[in-house]
DNA sequence: CAAACGTGGGT
DNA sequence: TACCCAAGTTT
């Protein structure tokens, strides 16, 4: 009872603890949690590192924040400058969403980057993670930030599950606050340590567990590291059909594809381009005429004259 | 709530 | 080589 509960929350420091301890000699460099870096320069790494490999992310958050470091550079140019420095970043609404996110810091917030959790999540592009993230990486809030690394390291070090069940935000923003200490400036250190751990040790694939800093107190470890379950369908990766057949491939010839090489001509061109261009990207005109459709209404794309497309001005 | 949304890294 | 998965958000 009283002994049961009081070793839980030690456990539970003592992850916090172990994790703040190995990030000081196990963390990278990263340019955006340098001394001195803006909020607006945390928000733009945010943004830019939702579903994207930091390797990937860190030439061009430099370029971006050279270019543009406050808000205000921003939202005085045209978003289609946006989308093209955002480059094969991939999904490029977020550079739209980022350049509206500049256009409200400068309307409604005095041209900074807003500080409380309401006016965060008021932002383009700006959900319940990356909202957390800012108000506790750029202004030391106190609050749980929640990404798929945190979650993997607190099903296999605190539930014992090989690896995270779906994601369900108000129970995992509830059971990372259990392991966060106080203090807010130790809570924000938690969580930064837990990211970088799930990053770099405590990966989806293969687990660096000799390394681990929690490998002894680990739950899923104690319980043998089961494997996870076969075949778990992930949305954008649906398992074998029922006659086992090979799963279909996700992306080429999809949508998704065919916006990106029709994107990729207009981020390339600097004059607009005329449709019999375009139409060399892919053969099939309806689906051209379909997803050049949507770039435009998605902001991503404008129409010149009667045959011409570029970037929205 | 499931599906849509890019592009490439790592094994 | 495949194929999973990557600091998610929006509709």
């Amino acid at each position: 009872m009283i002994t049961c509960s009081y070793h839980r929350v030690v456990t539970k420091l003592s992850i916090a603890a172990a994790a703040v301890d190995w990030y000081s000699i196990g963390a990278r460099d990263l340019p955006w949690r340098r001394p001195g870096v803006s909020p607006w320069g945390v928000l733009v790494s945010e943004i830019m590192l939702q579903q994207t490999q930091v390797s990937r992310v860190e030439p061009v958050w430099t370029a971006w924040c050279s270019r543009w470091p406050t808000p205000a550079s921003l939202a005085a140019e045209p978003v289609g400058e946006a989308i093209r420095a955002w480059g094969r970043l991939g999904y490029p609404r977020r550079a739209v969403r980022l350049h509206s996110c500049a256009t409200a810091s400068v309307q409604r917030h005095g041209g900074r980057v807003p500080e409380s959790l309401t006016e965060l999540l008021a932002l383009p592009g700006v959900g319940t993670y990356t909202a957390r993230a800012v108000a506790v990486f750029a202004f030391r809030q106190r609050h749980p930030v929640v990404d798929t690394n945190v979650r993997r390291v607190v099903a296999r070090a605190v539930t014992g599950s090989p690896a995270a069940g779906p994601a369900t935000t108000g129970a995992d923003l509830a059971g990372v606050e259990q392991l966060l200490p106080a203090d807010p400036e130790s809570a924000a250190a938690t969580s930064i340590a837990l990211m970088e751990l799930g990053a770099l040790l405590c990966t989806a694939r293969a687990p660096r567990c000799p390394e681990c800093p929690l490998s002894g107190s680990c739950a899923w470890r104690l319980a043998g590291s089961p494997a996870p379950t076969p075949a778990a369908a992930t949305p954008d990766a649906p398992a074998a059909n029922a006659r086992g057949q090979r799963r279909s491939q996700r992306y080429l010839g999809t949508d998704r594809q065919v916006r990106g090489l029709l994107l990729a001509v207009l981020r390339e061109a600097t004059d607009p381009v005329p449709t019999a261009r375009l139409d060399l990207v892919w053969p099939d005109a309806e689906q051209r005429a379909r997803t050049l459709a949507s770039l435009v209404a998605d902001g991503l794309a404008h129409q010149v004259g009667t045959g011409h497309y570029a970037l929205p001005a």
